[in-house]
DNA sequence: TGCAGCTCGGGCAAATTTCCCAAGCCGGAT
DNA sequence: ATCCGGCTTGGGAAATTTGCCCGAGCTGCA
């Protein structure tokens, strides 16, 4: 079992959907050096697969119902720090790409990617090497010039909470998802709308907006 | 060619994750009855796939960059009401449901369906039936209290104090700026709420912002 | 070691939301 | 003419949320 990295590239899919996951598996299987040895639905099973199948890499989308992905990479990073990360979603703001490297991530890629980008960035991530997709790295590139944005001084929980609540969550639904009470849910709303200067919910939608935090 | 629907289901793929279509085709070819013809990555190019095709079924996802989705749902189905069009897409809420039905969509199927069911409202749709998943179903049932294609059934008050509150403006402003008491612009919220579904401020925003009452 | 910052939640008064209701007005139907 | 229905305007009261303060655990950093 050991010598699956003389064979090829052992990968754990960790995605909540499934029919997404299968088609992933079945684009990876067809390159024939990609082995997709286990999958995941969510970030509290994701450890739990990488311990069990110990895989060259793991590929995730961050975005997922109770715990955050960022949680996951910081999970599966504490404890086996030689843990190749490939961060694959459909986000491209710069708070979330920092956010993912600064968890552990070895490669963010999103999916609009070329599927051959993506393999490509397996590859790399597994041969050790930082991976990123073309439009993420355009994306730091426009950040690294402008900084000072109004997410700079939300923290990871804050920006997560205000992207749910500007995609139209409610505090109950926030709460469940994010496995918080609510009342902590409400403390950090009120906290985001401080912090940002907002004084209605209607301002903070935008200011989302405006950040590219959430599409309308 | 044109022998193919003797010989199973023609699926036009619409997508703008290109990976995510390749996992999509593989999974639906594996099916053996069900065949990718052709590929689109945006709302635009959609119909001359569909023109040059003639698939039986148009699967695709409503949330895509540029033209809309639902635009495109109604681009083929001007031209060719016999197009059988189901949408796939990770949105759940309400109002895009009735907005793609409305447009003339066959089905609904959320991503977080089990592949066996995506394959299956393919199939349905295939036969000319209308399908969802079940989550949708909840979902519709639920919005099915409180009917109504959205903004028309709004007064011309209710509009006014949609669109200011939607740029963020306070209830106080807003009453001071129409001359109403403040406990009537928040029955105004409220019964806009009520009247649009939304359960959220947010949500109310990003209504608003749909329907072009107020830029982001 | 100690400080700073993030995360998480309790508490409590003040404010807002949620509904229910009433009244005036106006246009259209009877 | 009259009545019905919908829009507009607001009161009232209960239920929730907000605004703000607090403490505790944790992590990173000096």
């Amino acid at each position: 079992m050991s010598e699956v990295a003389a064979t090829g590239i052992s990968v754990l899919l960790v995605d909540d959907h499934p029919i997404v996951r299968q088609g992933y598996r079945r684009v990876l299987e067809s390159q024939g050096d990609l082995h997709v040895v286990a999958e995941a639905d969510n970030a509290a099973d994701a450890y739990g697969a990488f311990k069990a199948h110990d895989p060259d890499v793991v590929v995730l989308d961050i975005s997922m119902p109770g715990a955050s992905g960022l949680e996951a990479i910081r999970n599966i990073r504490a404890r086996s720090p030689r843990a190749r990360i490939l961060v694959f979603t459909m986000h491209n703001e710069a708070v979330l790409v920092k956010a993912a490297f600064g968890a552990g991530a070895s490669g963010f890629v999103t999916k609009s990617s070329e599927p051959s980008a993506v393999v490509g960035a397996i590859r790399a991530v597994a041969r050790g090497e930082r991976a990123m997709s073309d439009d993420i790295a355009h994306v730091l590139a426009e950040d690294s010039l402008s900084s000072g944005s109004v997410l700079d001084q939300l923290g990871e929980r804050e920006i997560e909470i205000l992207r749910q609540f500007a995609g139209g969550a409610t505090t109950e639904q926030i709460a469940a998802y994010l496995n918080l009470s609510v009342k902590t849910v409400q403390n950090y709303h009120y906290l985001i709308k401080t912090k940002t200067g907002a004084r209605t919910d209607a301002q903070l939608v935008r200011l989302a907006a405006t950040c590219g935090l959430t599409r309308i």
